[in-house]
DNA sequence: CTGAAAGCGCTTACAG
DNA sequence: CTGAAAGCGCTTACAG
């Protein structure tokens, strides 16, 4: 809008007004305009409680007013830290994923903590060597593990070896407190089994996870303790091993219903492979509930979108991203946690239903 | 293992020795070791051509020799810009996300960038405040905006005002080329229209997304785009509106099979939708795909998980994000790209077939 | 083609 | 309780 003899813009024009803006302030500005050392500032910044009250409000006010946020960038380089979360996953489940994302996301809310996301291959040979430079590079602040890296002890060594904090995730307590958010696998699982002796089976089946997974033992493990309080108990033939995948579950269901007796229950220790063992059952010339029930675990999508809907055992993912999130950054809740929304609950749909005949 | 007259360690000690290795190199150790000023040592990490060949040799082979990698902190505080890439994402879908995710970082390997996640709602009144604070603060190298983000003009203009870089996914050309990745949407569902024409179908149905996603407009106009080669089109009521959402196809389904007479075939926006129309066919007695041709868009895990399995539209959606990473970054590749592994296409599974008799 | 000085925006000792 | 100096590991002018 300028005519053609207007002056030319200065360097301050330029910086505070076409461009989006003033430019950002720096520790530098908030000192001079609150009349402080820019030592004083940061005191406030980290909050030192060595600042005379008086002080720190005045510094405050100017920051608030500026809406001066710290360059994490160049406090992290003095710090020699970032102020970065890793987490490092080799989960393949995509809604595992997400939810786990979204959970870390809402413990780091407003905390000034961003979160670099780095899948990886426990059976690639550089696994170590990629984990240990992203960490190092970056200077993360620390990361969050996910089973099943979270069940690697060679990553645990290497973190605490280079000094990097982290928080594990897993259904067993692996670690030192301090390191552990520890799920409730077991519970779950005695929730299922209680649930499906209940409706009166008694020739009852089980489809493991892949023994590599610490879940897949807990799972297994809850099962056969809440099987117990019934009297009741596995056979060996009654258990087989699937790989968490929904075509593991068609195979293990095949050879389940190809059994005589057929069990009238199965339990699966995830619900892609419930999906699985569904389909397996629709082959064979099955209803579902009225001939086979079937039980999956954690309630992902795949539980509703089939038919019929799975009776599943909720696991609160994102709840566990959060509170791993906030171990690690180290905030303390005023409010004793609502530890129900931590636990995994039973959700009886329409998969399951009683002992037929 | 020491005995207890050994002498303590010296930090020398502390620092090579016992955690984990010595000391990371800096660049002031690489100009020492080479024998040059650390101004040259910026230059060859920078790649600028005013270094002579010989001494560039001599520096490279002592960063190898070091493993030696710059800081990212430092080098971003002095760049004033850091090496993080965020993707700014609200498209519901965890496997959309966590494809998109994997394909961002594929594009980020080897770069030195890492990605920052970054979920947002467009519905929030803190939603622009939220993004500039996010890429200011972290004063981000660039973004990546999925849709539907990616459709937001008020987006796209905060960015250019703040001077970060970005990239926008879409089924159109929303923006200038250098800020574009487009998919091809439109020839995935002319795909979808020909499929279902060629088995004889002519009673055709569309469920379509909502109207704030431009995919849903694109796939509609390439489906009848499709039927248009044939001499077909859509009436006012084979069109229903859904939602992307399993609920939405259940609904739509209910309405389209109540008709009289009923379509033959019905084409979804997605797959979710696509799997509760099947769900809405069963309650209807209807036998896919005996009774009712079914085809969704995506080839989303869901797409195989229901029963029948659907023939659907895939997506190269890991291709796309990796593609959109390279483009932000500026990272050109030798050879040409195989432009079929960046189209739709069509995948028939049992959810499709011949008209009924 | 190469380098010495100053600076990016913070924090850590060290004084007072 | 507060501050002046030095430093985190790099890059940008500016010289030569």
């Amino acid at each position: 809008m300028s005519s053609s003899n207007t002056p030319p813009s200065t360097p301050e024009d330029l910086e505070n007004g076409v461009e989006g803006g003033r430019k950002r302030a720096t520790i530098n500005d908030i000192a001079r305009l609150a009349g402080v050392s820019k030592k004083t500032v940061s005191r406030v910044i980290n909050q030192s409680p060595f600042v005379r009250d008086e002080t720190r409000e005045r510094i405050e006010a100017v920051i608030a007013e500026w809406g001066y946020a710290p360059d994490p960038q160049a406090r992290g380089l003095a710090f020699r830290r970032s102020f970065l979360i890793g987490m490092i996953y080799d989960n393949p489940n995509p809604q595992y994923v997400v939810n786990m994302q979204l959970g870390l996301l809402d413990g780091l809310r407003g905390s000034g903590f961003e979160l670099v996301v780095h899948p990886c291959d426990r059976a690639s040979p550089t696994f170590l060597a990629d984990i240990r430079g992203f960490v190092e590079r970056q200077k993360l602040y620390g990361v969050v593990l996910p089973p099943s890296v979270s069940e690697d002890e060679r990553v645990a060594k290497l973190l605490n070896e280079i000094g990097c904090e982290y928080i594990r995730i897993a259904s067993v307590e692996l670690d030192m407190p301090e390191h552990m958010i520890v799920g409730h696998d077991r519970m779950g699982a005695a929730q299922a089994a209680r649930h499906i002796v209940e409706l009166g089976h008694r020739r009852i089946a089980f489809i493991s996870g892949p023994g590599s997974f610490r879940s897949s033992h807990e799972r297994r493990g809850g099962f056969e303790d809440g099987l117990a309080e019934a009297g009741l108990k596995l056979a060996e033939g009654d258990i087989v091993q699937g790989a968490y995948t929904f075509e593991s579950g068609v195979a293990c269901g095949d050879a389940l219903l190809a059994r005589t007796p057929r069990p009238t229950a199965i339990f699966c220790g995830n619900d892609e492979m419930a999906a699985g063992v569904l389909q397996s059952a629709r082959k064979a010339g099955l209803v579902v509930p009225r001939d086979l029930t079937i039980v999956g675990f954690d309630d992902f999508q795949i539980a509703q979108a089939v038919w019929p809907p799975l009776t599943t055992v909720r696991t609160p993912t994102r709840e566990i991203g959060r509170m791993a999130a906030e171990k690690l950054i180290g905030v303390e809740r005023d409010e004793p946690r609502d530890m129900t929304k931590t636990e995994p609950s039973l959700v009886v749909r329409e998969s399951s239903g009683p002992v037929p005949g």
